[in-house]
DNA sequence: TTCATTTGATAACAAATGTTATCGTCTACC
DNA sequence: GGTAGACGATAACATTTGTTATCAAATGAA
């Protein structure tokens, strides 16, 4: 599971062995909810198999803001940092094969990354990059009618449209299920 | 100017002098281009007074992404960390007078802050705090309407509603100048 | 298997939003 | 002071999108 990260990280194998033990792995359901609303999030996940969606109950309406895949890790950021309660759930879609580290062990494995230069600056580019996905995301809500927007994910995440049920994928868009249902007619109709 | 930062960042009187000559004032009239779309996005700039748009053009319409003020710092930030063409306009809205610095003067800075735990976690918050903003922009497209936007808008940052013509706001929005026109005039009746 | 639940398509209608055009006001500039 | 352009309101109409309801298919649990 880890040795995707192995080589990115120039770490000796004590520290390498010391950060992997930190983790701890769980198998659960679809469906599982992994954070509830109003919860101090203190774990961090990475997905080996399965996937996540974060959503969150709007005038009892549950409206999706981000899926996850496999290899990628997941938290309620904000909760996560600033100790803040979880606006959000985070919830598995499909049955999922997890592994989480608690944040104080995480604390301890950034303190020490932060005093290495290169990876540092990895930690750095990393939310500058995050920063930038959700910008091009806002970007296409100005830009963008729904139906291109379904589109350019089809294009750029495949995994949500072939992997996430649909209704899900519609909130994420800003749209209703009717609407694209209908989108997603009219697309086959012009073809 | 600069004596805002003053008290936040912990330098020595020379070290921060040294800074503080890095910067070059400027002062320019309403609607001055400081950075073309295409262009590689070298300053940073630091708003004395006046206010800066940054828009992008979508099929020869004028789509504006953000606003600025007074003290707050402006790059095509995409452009200015990856040393990509800007996607992006900086346009100045009123007239203003700037600060500015030369990329690989704030470099020279930043990598001196880093040294710096505490600076370098202040800069780390930075990025978060961005990353945070944007989420929360995000979010209010998939759960508000245009019309709970403007609300929100006028509550949170009442310099865009006050300073900025509306037609630049409409398309911060996401919607037409006509609508947000009759949202305006939906507003006052119901008072 | 069987049955309840989830998921998605579709129709009919209502509401929201965009487009185009026109007009009045204000402002900057000569 | 006059004039062109920027800005914003509004009307009329077209289009998009939401809502509610219904049905069918797929899925999962007993």
């Amino acid at each position: 599971m880890f040795n995707q990260f192995r080589n990115k990280f120039p770490l000796t194998e004590e520290k390498w062995n010391e950060y992997v033990g930190y983790f701890n792995r769980i198998e659960v359901s679809a469906k599982t909810t992994l954070l509830e609303e109003g919860e101090i999030s203190k774990k961090l996940f990475i997905i080996e198999k399965g996937c996540i969606r974060v959503w969150f109950n709007n005038n009892g309406k549950d409206l999706t803001s981000q899926f996850f895949f496999e290899n990628q890790s997941v938290a309620s950021i904000e909760s996560f940092m600033k100790k803040f309660p979880s606006p959000v759930v985070v919830e598995t879609i499909e049955p999922s094969v997890l592994w989480w580290i608690h944040k104080e062990n995480l604390d301890i494995i950034i303190e020490e990354i932060k005093e290495n230069p290169e990876l540092r600056d990895r930690l750095i580019d990393m939310l500058f990059q995050r920063t930038f996905d959700y910008m091009k995301h806002f970007f296409s809500f100005i830009k963008d009618s729904p139906a291109q927007r379904y589109l350019s994910l089809i294009q750029e995440k495949p995994q949500i449209v072939q992997r996430v049920p649909q209704h899900y994928i519609a909130s994420y868009l800003g749209i209703s299920t009717v609407h694209l249902s209908r989108i997603k007619s009219k697309l086959l109709q012009n073809k």
